[in-house]
DNA sequence: GACGAACTCCTACAAGTGTAGGACACCGAT
DNA sequence: ATCGGTGTCCTACACTTGTAGGAGTTCGTC
């Protein structure tokens, strides 16, 4: 199972996961929210996210360069999967209609997932 | 908008949402996971979630008694919310497709997340 | 009226998170 | 050789969360 990913963690790991690899300046650069971050505070979770072996780092001259070490996929199945406890306890059905209604769907992206539900009600 | 209820927070909560009011030993004794944490435990979990306005207290006697004091709608949202934006970025479309194919779904449910994405195609 | 059981209220403490600041090192320009 | 900018590494600190313990109050029972 991967490690517990903070909220911060995670606006730093969608970017990097985008375009890597990166330097911190980069990866400050890339944020989106990228003024209400010091350059600091970016650098404190980009450490952390290393510790947590989210994050490898490897240096070019003295510079770190960051690079995933854990498959975007496999974080968020392992967020899903509490989401889907902590919240809906366990219960999909209920989710996937919560969000379906509030969603806001092109008829291409309707019609995808009723592709998906055929075929899954054809198993 | 509700305020962060963290995830042991959040199994007392769903509780309580279930058959309040109910009485700290009464929640203790409800909670699936009844034999992890102490009475104790359990009681700190309900005074953080009165003090962050989630919950509300009355006295019967010198006995506490808990009642939500916000609907667990309201706070799925603020969750899925939070959750949507973090992991998905904001596309509802990618979620759907992801939590649509991990999920164990009845022909029953198929059939009425088919039904609702019917109606959100006419609209 | 004193004692034990039950319950509440206050306190504690370590790990995780958000938010950086300061010291130190290294590279390029002067 | 020196100095300023840029980047890294270490340190800090308050707030949240998980996990309770202990002191004190109160009610029913002997």
């Amino acid at each position: 199972m991967p490690p517990k990913i903070s909220s911060a963690e995670w606006e730093v790991m969608n970017v990097v996961w985008e375009r890597y690899p990166m330097t911190a300046a980069q990866v400050f650069e890339a944020l989106p929210n990228h003024n209400e971050w010091a350059p600091k505070t970016v650098n404190t979770f980009l450490a952390r996210l290393v510790e947590k072996g989210v994050l490898g780092v490897e240096k070019d001259g003295n510079v770190n360069v960051y690079s995933p070490r854990l498959p975007r996929a496999e974080c968020m199945a392992s967020e899903r999967k509490d989401f889907l406890r902590r919240v809906y306890q366990g219960s999909a059905a209920s989710l996937l209609m919560h969000f379906c209604e509030s969603a806001e769907l092109s008829e291409a992206e309707i019609r995808e997932l009723q592709r998906l539900l055929r075929k899954k009600k054809g198993e």
